[in-house]
DNA sequence: GGGGGAATTGCAATCGGTTGCATTTTTCGA
DNA sequence: TCGAAAAATGCAACCGATTGCAATTCCCCC
């Protein structure tokens, strides 16, 4: 029994006296009404508790104020789902549209393949989308099409996106990681992470840039795949620690991984920072309030989530948006707190 | 510039050559119309990638199969933004909100003041709403007023609300908690939280509860106001340590507070769980990871965003809905492992 | 006082579907 | 084969705003 009797705007005209088309262009504070007129609507309008029907306005503007937000977690899969950067980024991406005016509809994925963010792009529902995270982006992405030119994507930057890319500087983030650990004496490190996504892909490679020359003898990182879900990742550390591997620093490809492993190597006896230095990224809430705290990079996400926006809403106007970086700084703390590490 | 050529059922209905009312007929599966006809359409409709104009829909049907989710977190403030509870509590919401077909417009309000949520049910965006916790009620709450019948609020349950509740039985988790406090032999119990919240209160209670009776000589709870803020909570405890307060268990009003609650007590140098057992609420994928794992009451969240989001669609349907209450289970782990506290 | 331009206001089409009711077509039994 | 009921389709109003254009009113100046 939705939209009791609320007072339409053709209520307001009756009551003041005018044509509706009057009242609409008052109340959206139109040189071309009289002073006089557009204050008697203004107060009608305040007394009679009018609010103007989003649905039809969307309906005759063709637009419906609102950005979409695709998370790729899947809840079912219990994955990753409690990852703090994630609600850091919605809310982010929240303020920053409401700065603009825009609502923010959330789309969770039921599943890996299906495609349900489209249906928000083509029925109007939204009209652009953000989307977090490339992963599954062969299917997902592309199979935007013709609606690419209202996407914008947070993630690593490639090439071959046809798609508007924000994102920090993933290279750069692994590069000052990798300088870190090697300027605290580290050379055996390992790399946990997904390197199939391009973000943390690139992660990787800054870090093994940052290992290589310099002429000193470095073992090249032990890569250790994994997801960004904690648990698999504590249990691939504690396998890790099992094995015959020799290893005196992890860099994980988030803080939820990070923090697993903390946690999986402390479980075996190991200190951090001592026997283990720990890197994560993305610096969540939490990483400040583990112990010992853990080194990060800094994503900036509130500006991130600004940025996208921006660009969303300028490709909405059918600008051009090229993708942009937003700015990473290492944060250091106690899991990687200085000292040599053990002979 | 939205909407590009996309074709809409008067392009279709010409193409298939009968009139838009049959098309729209097909299209929702109709039993009026001819089952050849029918055919014909979705074959159009498929070739032609057709998709509804839901901005249209919506004005004809004065709904918008969209529900809005408010979540009490003030991003300025950087308090409690990273506590996974609100995003499984969002993916568990979605997730349900799917399954009806219904989209989720999320809200986080810029202020504890400010009333945005309100703008999305009386301007349609949204049937309904799912408020995410009691705090700022008096205002938020009652200033719904006439539009309280589409508002489902996440809490303790209170006699004085006027909206339809749906929580976990929070005075039987602090039941719960109390109990198993006193079986593992605790006396000096601390409650970290703030009880002006109901569901807090709630818990307080029914931990306070659990200790009473019984005849043994046990201290009433101390208590330690702290909001939801994991860092505000660290250095009340930092301070609880350095105070002459003798205490050898806390009970902590969420996780985060309690993770926050153990890192605080390691940081001082004492042992969990032998010197201080600590338990937390809410059970959120972390309270697992951490070492030693975080002993806790589950509320079920998956379940408790499914009930709300039935409750709420049958309010909008005008059904007369009651409070509900989600199961509650206390799930043991290595923070509260068994053996008597040391003299 | 009349004319002309500026300032206001009103008219009516439009956005893209949904649906009650009237109309046409089919079906089928007598 | 005819007629009535059933099935299928079409007509047209409607949801509640926005906006181009025409019409009216107001002002000011000669």
């Amino acid at each position: 029994m939705p939209d009791r009797d609320r007072i339409t705007m053709s209520g307001l005209a009756k009551l003041s006296g005018v044509d509706i088309s009057t009242v609409s262009r008052a109340l959206n504070d139109s040189p071309l009404v009289n002073g006089k007129t557009k204050e008697l609507i203004l107060r009608l309008a305040n007394e009679t508790g009018y609010a103007i029907n989003a649905r039809a306005r969307n309906l005759r503007k063709k637009s419906s104020q609102t950005l979409g937000i695709v998370i790729p977690v899947y809840p079912g899969s219990h994955q990753n789902l409690s990852d703090p950067f994630f609600l850091e980024m919605i809310g982010a991406v929240s303020q920053a549209a409401a700065k603009h005016d825009y609502d923010l509809i959330i789309n969770l994925p039921h599943s890996p393949s299906e495609i349900s963010e489209r249906r928000l792009l083509v029925s109007g529902k939204a009209d652009g989308l953000i989307v977090i995270g490339q992963a599954g982006r062969t299917e997902r992405l592309s199979s935007l099409g013709d609606a690419a030119n209202r996407v914008v994507v947070w993630g690593g930057m490639i090439d071959a996106a046809d798609y508007t890319l924000v994102g920090s500087d993933n290279f750069e983030g692994g590069r000052l990681v990798g300088q870190h650990l090697k300027d605290i004496g580290r050379r055996h490190i390992v790399f946990l992470g997904d390197i199939d996504l391009p973000e943390v892909k690139l992660r990787y490679e800054g870090l093994v840039s940052a290992l290589q020359g310099q002429g000193d003898e470095q073992d090249p990182p032990l890569l250790i795949p994994s997801s960004f879900d904690g648990h698999a990742a504590y249990r691939k550390i504690l396998e890790l620690c099992d094995s015959s591997a020799g290893f005196d620093a992890i860099f994980a490809a988030s803080d939820v991984l990070g923090i697993a492993a903390i946690h999986a190597v402390q479980a075996k006896g190991l200190r951090v920072p001592e026997d283990v230095a720990i890197v994560g990224y993305d610096n969540i809430g939490q990483a400040e309030m583990i112990s010992p705290g853990l080194t990060t990079i800094d994503q900036n996400i509130a500006l991130g989530g600004e940025i996208m926006v921006n660009a969303l809403i300028d490709k909405i106007a059918g600008k051009q948006v090229s993708a942009t970086l937003t700015p990473t700084k290492l944060v250091i703390r106690g899991s990687t707190a200085g000292g040599k590490p053990k002979p």
